[in-house]
DNA sequence: TATTGTTATACTCTATAACTATA
DNA sequence: TATAGTTATAGAGTATAACAATA
């Protein structure tokens, strides 16, 4: 009872396969779709939901100028609008499309159904101590 | 107890956070050292191993001629060395490089140190029961 | 002057197709 | 002919710096 490391390791291995293999269903799911992971973020983040470029470019962890490029290509697909703003004509608000909230939706089922046959691997009453103990972790976490 | 949706979004949003903060974590560390991501996996990758490029291509998922790049570029940074095969003149072997070597060892200690306080927030048997419930949710899973 | 967004530029990562050298 | 690797080309994603329009 005194090999705290090697308890560690078996732990960091098992939450990096984990993250290994939602990433790789999300980049599944997303080549499936004809995009790539960042929009796909996009289409995610923007669903009920209309920001400014900057504050867009803030929520996604890139450049204002990286943000452009990005919604001139999903706009070039029709997924996404500019809207100027009215009250600050500096501004430009960035909406879903019809096609890009539909695109949206259909990204979520496929997510849904990618993730469940991995936790149906639980039963009702682990699935829930899982839940428990991940939120556990990440509750009070270090930002 | 008729709910089984509502409670399964409680955990697919644990587990998509789980991921979520592991790969920033991973993203953080790249940028940090100087690095991308494919850097990273590739340095990773490489550790105690010399395979072959297209032995390589298939372990990170890449194309040959994607390959060919990545591996100019981190020659280029004296990470790795192309070393051609005696047995067969087509064959090119790529290996680290003592600083490639060392830089991978920096990656890995890194990678601990983040990781760490985040598992922290449980105690050792909760940490124990979260790695016996990942491990049956991943074990078994489908291919 | 300060802020919002775009443009210019440059680099990494990625794939497809054509090519070279070896088997 | 078949295989291993490179090169040519094209496009997405990213950042920094310079710019235009508005506040």
């Amino acid at each position: 009872m005194e090999e705290p490391d090697t308890e560690q390791a078996g732990l960091i291995d098992a939450l990096a396969q984990t993250a290994f293999i939602l990433t790789s269903a999300l980049n599944r799911i997303a080549a499936d779709n004809d995009l790539s992971i960042t929009q796909l973020r996009l289409l995610g983040t923007l669903r009920g939901r209309s920001p400014q470029m900057k504050q867009l470019a803030g929520h996604l962890g890139l450049e204002k100028s990286t943000l452009s490029g990005l919604i001139d290509r999903a706009q070039r697909r029709g997924f996404v609008q500019r809207r100027p703003s009215e009250s600050d004509k500096r501004v430009i608000e960035v909406a879903l499309t019809a096609d890009g909230e539909s695109t949206a939706r259909r990204i979520e089922a496929d997510v849904r159904v990618a993730v469940e046959p991995i936790i149906r691997q639980l039963d009702p009453a682990d699935r829930d101590a899982l839940r428990v103990l991940l939120e556990r972790m990440l509750g009070p976490a270090p930002s």
